[in-house]
DNA sequence: CCTTGACTCTCCCCTAACAAGAGGTCGTAT
DNA sequence: ATACGACCTCTTGTTAGGGGAGAGTCAAGG
């Protein structure tokens, strides 16, 4: 019979653990004294404490463990266990890869331009939203300005309120762009002219830059969130959109503080 | 202004999580309402609250993001911290490639035993610790009963009590196993006759399996970890070890509950 | 037999980053 | 006026233990 400092040394974890598992019923102690309440452990429970610890390392939770153990796994069950483990591991590996994938395009363009970019590119699952919209071809990004005219006249006339931010996509670029402004809504009664209503699709992975300032210098943020995709392998899959993130005013194209997100639905090759 | 849950659908996060980072001053709203207690965002905090998230996405806590974020970083110190992200992810990857081929060996035994192995393979750091030895060639294992029988005697005389369980080293394989019997010790006496009191070596990564019945199956058990350790790419980097982990007593060569440690220092080649 | 020091016990609070839910207030549309 | 959704605070729970207080226990030495 051990005592518990005992098996702590014997197995290298500390006391405060063996008292939790024995707490969770993890591993309780073969004998407890009791007018003293000491714990004592048989020998014969450390192969038992070994496989806990193996498994642990597997990061499974200790509730996981406490089951396998205690259902005498047969063989197919722990080995769809480890096929599932083994899917787990591969996944988490990629995350860490791309993890360094940012920080090695981060430390690249520190190196050369020796400061800090305000570009943080963030990846996101965007969902499907119904929009109404007018789409044209315009001779420049400024000249979406009448789109604009024309379908808030429009959903002022049918008292409809959009219901978050206004957005443009662009299915092509210069010199001839086709854009495609949005408002969203919730409902879509009949089009009517140039305004149309359609879902927009959603996006899996859409990569994200928020532009903080006017209009004037947003290539900047372009050409950032460009070499984002690039450095980190990915691909463009989709038309980029505007996202206008504060309500519309006038003289917003010059206003310091206007907030516009720019994204470009990606996909891995 | 944008109240919480308008910013919680800009950015993707959860009200619960915007009102958290404002409870621990990560992200303040621009203004609160003295009356209602509403929280008003500002949209130019839309950018903070981007940053904020990519560098989640690295593993910093909240904590660090906050100080980063709030020293308005200088170049050369995001430099040295990301030089150490970097370094930290190339690490969390390799332990991930251990795991993988723990798994991948564990499921390899399985698809051509098809039955679970009571083996568990850990890896431990073991600390030097004092010992009185001694050491002799035998030639075969059960042999070593009269190396046993010399130390202890000695001990006995010297009354000198063990402080740990007891095991062998060996040196040589067989034929010819050289074969050094020890005790854990306090203090050294001086030595003599055949029984030396040294210093057994910490060991950084000891590849540890228990075995668990009579001495007459041990050899599967040899067989498995050897198994683990080519399968894990490692190599042996000294002199293997056996821990009887009960006191000693007659019989014990037979007895089914016996349990010993096998103990294989390894490293990486 | 007594003391000393090392162990051990229980009990309570703490961690990080939120989530869930209770119970109450606010805003706005009908 | 009322309904409904959005918002508020507050409490509790999550994982796998760590830290420490205060009290009891064990084994060895004097």
């Amino acid at each position: 019979m051990l005592k518990i400092g005992m098996l702590a040394n014997l197995s290298r974890v500390s006391v405060k653990t063996l008292r939790y598992y024995d707490q969770i019923g993890l591993l309780k102690p073969a004998e407890i004294d009791t007018n003293t309440g000491y714990r004592y452990y048989s020998i014969n429970q450390y192969p038992r404490l070994n496989r806990i610890l193996a498994l642990k390392d597997l990061d499974l939770s200790l509730e996981q463990i406490a089951q396998l153990l205690d259902e005498d796994l047969p063989a197919a069950q722990l080995r769809g266990m480890l096929r599932l483990k083994q899917v787990e591991i591969h996944k988490r590996m990629e995350v860490e890869m791309e993890k360094l994938a940012w920080v090695e395009a981060r430390l690249e363009q520190i190196e050369q331009e020796d400061e800090v970019a305000n570009y943080d590119v963030v990846l996101k699952k965007i969902e499907p939203s119904l929009v109404a919209s007018v789409r044209d071809m315009i001779p420049n990004y400024p000249q979406q300005g009448h789109l604009w005219d024309e379908l808030e006249t429009y959903l002022y006339q049918h008292k409809i309120n959009p219901i978050g931010p206004c957005l443009t996509l662009y299915h092509s670029e210069e010199p001839d762009i086709d854009a495609e402004v949005c408002e969203p809504v919730d409902e879509a009664p009949p089009p009517q002219g140039r305004v149309k209503f359609h879902e927009l699709p959603g996006v899996e992975s859409m990569a994200c830059l928020v532009h903080h300032g006017t209009f004037v210098t947003i290539g900047e943020s372009y050409t950032a969130i460009l070499k984002w995709i690039e450095a980190n392998g990915y691909q463009i899959s989709g038309p980029p959109r505007e996202v206008y993130l504060q309500p519309a005013k006038k003289g917003s194209q010059t206003d310091p503080n206007t907030v516009t997100e720019i994204q470009f639905p990606v996909e891995k090759p």
